[in-house]
DNA sequence: TTTGACTCCCAAAACGTTTTGGATTAAAAT
DNA sequence: ATTTTAATCCAAAACGTTTTGGGAGTCAAA
């Protein structure tokens, strides 16, 4: 009951050869054949067997393992970014293979055994780490992929990335400028490239105001709103507690929002905090959240259309991209403005 | 430099249809030709070409469109869920083809165009509306596919679904017992299933509690922040105004709990504000969120293991399975609870 | 009349796997 | 000494598509 070239061969009286060339435009088919076939094509409704194609082509699907950090994984940053990947895949007729997977050992076998089973011809890599194994692998397999994010050694692959320093350094200066000296940093995972970025810019902003920068009120944490809840809870006990906390990703600046309050303390008026991705959910915390707009949604739609591109071997205008993100001052760190 | 079978054969001296059973586990193979080709195969780094295979077998991949609304969809419950059913595909060995579709016309069309070209063998329905044209056309066309959640008129089909009435009943007994009369309650668009479930154990608590329904306090959003903000502040301007507010998922709950803070009412004493869900950050919001806890990251791996013993032409232990959800009360319904 | 050029078509091979339906051999049973 | 049985193996077909390398026919130019 399912349709192949055949069937509209044997009802039209053509060839297989001529109904697949008819059918995918070739220019040696007449036009009376080529609209016959068309006809009886759409009559029978055919549809052609993608894996029949895919063993004759090459082409497949594009990959996007997201790195899972524990079972539960609710950052809204994966989720706008697979949107944005989702449905410019969609637009180009792609398909998209999401696995899940935790960084680490088990990791590089997944995209191992994706490649070997030839199950997708492209990689997007989210959320790089300072050595990424999963870039030294793809570059020596000399394999297809776009990643969202910088590794420390060697850029030679093609990526986007936001400025984070650029961003944070926003931030700082921001901060200052209301008055703030002590200002404490709940940074990630120093593994994660993207640490590597917003920390400098944060130490930069600082030496830029002249301020010096004080180990003890830059801790580390895990992206979670638990995590930033704890470390906050951390800075605000110290004998000498920051005026301003400067979280390296909304989700912790939720947490030490909530830490803070828990203190009676007020956000924006006796503690600043501020956050980076502006996720939608930021706007409307409560203070509002001042944070730094990166385009999630957009940029995964770029690096997915990059990827589209170096598999369809056609040159890519950019292979480096780096988007200037924007500071959003709302009232986490400024009380006083409307709104 | 790809291998092949046929390269096995060559190497091993002996044929490609011995080499395809020695590898697949059939009786008809000696030990000895059995350990040579495995040990070659592996020497040689074979990895079977999946698109070879499914042209011959029948299996694929499973899929799973994602509803969303609008570009920005930031809902944790994705993530969650598609955690879940994530390592649990993988777990089983099967790819997880992900889409995204807005809901409405072309979303057919995704799904059709997956079965006809023969992409996925199965797929995974989530947040079903009460007149849902995905369940109709795969139950018409008889394709396999497991639901996250029902539907109105019929349910033949396999599913998991929480029950929402009780959850809901759960919230309104509980702040009933704090003293509460005048509760109102933020649903989503009522095309939505769960919509029904919810509102409909809204309604039930308020009668058990002998309370009536007064629908000046059942207002719609759209299960977003911002959505659940703009109600609330509907709400809170009322002439004479609720003292609680039942949202039905935590995002909008956020959103109401930012509208009070705005009115400088303090949550859990002057409002009680609760949520559906029980995302991750619903415990580190401030005040912590009371909600209804939902196994969701559970449940995608439920579903998903139901729709491959589907695919499998396994029996399945409960073609319907509800799962009783548990009432989380923090500070944002009960100023006074410790933590 | 041949020669090219052009248009329209197609048979066969190829992609890499699994399945079908034996073939061969050796051992066991008659 | 023949027949059965069991253990191994394999050639060929099949899955549905695209590509290769022409073959016919027509028409105009030489």
């Amino acid at each position: 009951m399912v349709v192949t070239l055949k069937d509209i061969a044997r009802k039209t009286g053509k060839s297989v050869t001529t109904v697949s060339r008819a059918l995918n435009g070739y220019g040696d088919v007449s036009l009376e054949t080529k609209n016959l076939i068309l006809r009886v094509a759409e009559e029978l409704g055919y549809t052609p067997n993608t894996f029949a194609q895919r063993l004759q082509k090459r082409r497949t699907d594009i990959g996007l393992i997201i790195p899972t950090f524990g079972p539960r994984f609710s950052d809204p940053y994966f989720s706008e970014i697979l949107a944005g990947i989702g449905n410019r895949t969609a637009q180009f007729g792609y398909d998209l293979l999401v696995s899940t997977h935790a960084p680490g050992e088990g990791e590089l076998v997944a995209y191992r055994a994706a490649i070997a089973t030839r199950r997708v011809d492209g990689f997007i890599l989210v959320r790089t780490r300072r050595k990424d194994a999963r870039v030294d692998y793809l570059l020596g397999a000399e394999f297809p992929f776009v990643a969202f994010g910088r590794v420390e050694d060697n850029l030679v692959f093609p990526f986007v990335d936001e400025d984070g320093a650029y961003g944070m350094r926003q931030v700082v200066s921001h901060l200052v400028s209301q008055g703030h000296r002590r200002i404490a940093c709940i940074a990630p995972s120093p593994d994660l490239m993207f640490t590597h970025y917003r920390l400098g810019g944060f130490k930069d902003g600082l030496e830029e105001a002249g301020i010096g920068v004080d180990d003890a009120l830059i801790v580390v944490s895990d992206l979670t709103q638990r995590g930033g809840h704890e470390q906050a809870s951390r800075l605000l006990d110290l004998p000498s507690p920051p005026t301003a906390i400067v979280a390296c990703n909304d989700l912790m600046a939720f947490g030490a929002m909530s830490a803070a309050q828990d203190r009676g303390l007020v956000v924006g008026r006796d503690l600043a905090v501020t956050g980076f991705d502006d996720i939608p959910m930021a706007e409307y915390s409560h203070p509002s959240l001042t944070t730094v707009h990166q385009p999630i949604y957009q940029i995964g739609g770029m690096v997915c259309e990059m990827l589209i591109r170096l598999i369809q071997n056609e040159k890519l205008d950019e292979r480096y991209v780096l988007m200037k993100p924007e500071l959003i001052v709302r009232h986490s760190s400024n009380f006083s403005i409307e709104g």
